[in-house]
Formats: C-alpha cells, sequence, structure tokens
DNA sequence: TTCCGCATGTAACCAGTTACATGATTAC
DNA sequence: GTAATCATGTAACTGGTTACATGCGGAA
C-alpha cells in the first residue's frame, strides 16, 4: 500500500499531525494521492502500532490537543526500502471511458454532456496546477533536491490533465460531427 | 460502481459467458478498465439477483457447460440511466509519483531504476494500443456508432500512455543532471 | 505426463468511502 | 447566531485483491 509511503514521505519533509496531513492530502500531495482524514488517522494510528512513527501531545491554549507524528528509524528505513522495491503500475479504470464505449446503449447527447462537464473539470485542475507552478516555484533550472522531486511530480499532475483535455475535445469532436444536428454548448454548460 | 456497467456495455456488444468477459477485460475492455474473473463471476451472480442480467446454460460436448449471460430490459435501462448520471473523475494515485516525491528518502538510483522500469513498461502499453489500432479499426474518418466509440476510447488509452512516457522521460533527465556521474542505461535494464 | 485452455466458483482479506460524532474558538 | 477552522476519532459498508479449489480435453 502507497498510502503509509506517502504519509512517510510527507511526514519526513515535516513532522505533522494528521489533521495537516489531511488537509495536504488534499492539496500538494492530493496531485497524485488522495486520503480521506480518517483514512489517515486510522492508518498513522497502525503505523505507530507497528514502530514506524511516534507521536507527541501538543497542548494548545484555546484549542484541542494536538498529535505531531514524526517517522522513526524504523520507518525512514522501511520507506527506503520501499522506494526500491518494484510496483506494478496502476490499473487503467475510468468511468468515463464505460460511458464513451457505452453511448449506444443511451442517450448521445447525455454522454456529450458528462464529456463537457469532464473537460471542464479537467482544465480547472489544470489551472490548478500551473498557478501552483507559477507560485511555489522558480524556474526549473534552478531546482534541486527536494524541491526539484516536488516540482517534477507536479509535471505529472499537469501532463495528465493536458492529456485529459486533449482527449476529451477529440471525443467532443467526433460525437458532434458524428450525430446529427446538435451544435455544441460547451461554453455555459451546468450539468 | 462501474463494474457492472462497463459489463453491461460488453453484454450489450454481444452476449457472453463470465470466462469470456474476463479475456475481454484482460484486452480491449481492460484499456480502460479491469476485472479478474473472480470479481466478474461475483457482480455477475449479484446483478442477476437484480435482474439486469439473465443466464442461459449452454451445453458443449466435451467441454463445461457453460453460462451465456445477456442483458435484460431492466439492465439495459439502467444502464441507459446511469450513462447520463453525472460522476467524478477518478482520484489520482500514483505509486510512482509517490516514490519520485521520495527520492530524498533512500537510494535515487533505485529509484531512478524503478521509472526506467515504468517507462519500458509504459512503452510496450502504448505498441500494443498502436497495434490494435492499426489491426482492428479503419482510418478514422470512415468510422461510427459502436466501432467510433470503441475507437475513441482506445486514443484515450493511447493519450494517457504517450503522456506516461514523456513524463518519465522528463524525470529521468532530471534525476540524471541533478545528481552525480550516472550515465542512463534504459536500453537493457532488467530490474 | 505435463502443461495450457476452457469454465466456474468460494473464502479471506485489504483498502477506500460514507456517515456519524464531539467540542472549542474565531470571524462574519 | 451561524458558519468555518482546528482537532480527533468510530462504525458500517463497498469494492477490489489474493489464494484456494475443481475438472475435462488437447497439444507438446
Amino acid at each position: 500500500m502507497a498510502l503509509e509511503h506517502a504519509i512517510l514521505v510527507s511526514l519526513s519533509e515535516k513532522p505533522s499531525t494528521g489533521y495537516d496531513l489531511a488537509r495536504r492530502f488534499d492539496a500538494s500531495i492530493g496531485y497524485f494521492w488522495t486520503a480521506t482524514h480518517q483514512q489517515i488517522y486510522r492508518v498513522l494510528a497502525a503505523m505507530e502500532g507497528s514502530g514506524w512513527v511516534t507521536s507527541t501531545l501538543v497542548p494548545q491554549p484555546g484549542r484541542p490537543d494536538k498529535k505531531v507524528y514524526e517517522p522513526t528509524a524504523a520507518g525512514r528505513a522501511e520507506l527506503a526500502e520501499w522506494l526500491g522495491r518494484p510496483a506494478e503500475p496502476e490499473r487503467p479504470r475510468s468511468d468515463l471511458a464505460v460511458k464513451i464505449r457505452g453511448v449506444s446503449d443511451g442517450d448521445p447527447a447525455e454522454v456529450r454532456r458528462e464529456v463537457a462537464r469532464h473537460r471542464r473539470l479537467h482544465a480547472e485542475r489544470l489551472d490548478v496546477y500551473l498557478a501552483s507552478e507559477k507560485r511555489d516555484f522558480p524556474p526549473p533550472a534552478a531546482l534541486e533536491g527536494r524541491r526539484l522531486h516536488q516540482w517534477l511530480v507536479l509535471q505529472g499532475g499537469i501532463a495528465r490533465e493536458r492529456s485529459m483535455l486533449g482527449w476529451c475535445d477529440l471525443v467532443l469532436a467526433a460525437l458532434d460531427s458524428g450525430s446529427s444536428g446538435q451544435r455544441p454548448d460547451e461554453g455555459g454548460v451546468r450539468a
């Protein structure tokens, strides 16, 4: 499982609470791995049990206490070992592709609308990534170490969104030219 | 869940046994949705329970009997309804990205080797897709109906693999130029 | 005789999702 | 007063993976 290891990477960048981790899994780390706070608290507890992390209770005035986690030596060793361990690429899984393959089994206009909606979502995500690149990183030539590695995974996200965008455009064009007289309306669709 | 619906799409293209479906989920459908035979038999049974498919036992000389499934009217209705139902894009999840973000926590050479290995796997998959495009499809202008839709999802797979390939190359280049004197050896690596 | 293809399944487990639950402080 | 932010969790469920199990026919 990669979640444990994603948490270890994140904690080795900076010791944090489960809450902090959850927020980072909604942002930067979430660009390539997602997890809810429930999942994070659960595996954090399990990881503490297996000795990969330790926690320190930090009382805060007028705020609930927080449990700050950091990796132990054993945790670091496990992470290092995992990094070298070969793993298979994820198995592709795309609801949208199933729907596209099934256009003939339903209302093509509805599927088209769904593709347009996804196109919009991917465009938005791409904007977020590009904004983060601009905001958080200097020109790539100047990058090294952890910053470089963070930038590299961001590039992976950017590439993925660009490719999804291009694919959605291809599908929309094909669905339009194929079927009757329905004209595109990407602009203001509000599924 | 999309597996039920992927099965419905596949059965509406052609009534099949669980075994047939499992093979198709290893090939064409597997380009965008994967499932093992265990999973397929399980949901097929459940779908028969909810009346989305019916099965006919077909005895075969000198072969085990086979159960040929096909969608019922209710199954077709459910599929049509699902096709128009909005669904969120998959949450990104990439082990490889976690490892890249973690290079500083392990042996960079090992992570590099893993990236090179993934590059090779994606190149192989791309070749499979391109071969299928060449073998199974006429020039796209001549396509329509189900064949067009199949071609469109294939294009999605091709785009995805190309984008992964480009990303792997970027990462490999960055890891090489950053670190000491290790020269690339993509060609013959055998992780 | 050994392996591969056809054909169907069960059982146990693991990971991820959704819903529920609590409670203080600060900003509007 | 109402909502958002900080902070931590439990419980039930769903979907996917891995391992195990069976048995025939044909090819090497």
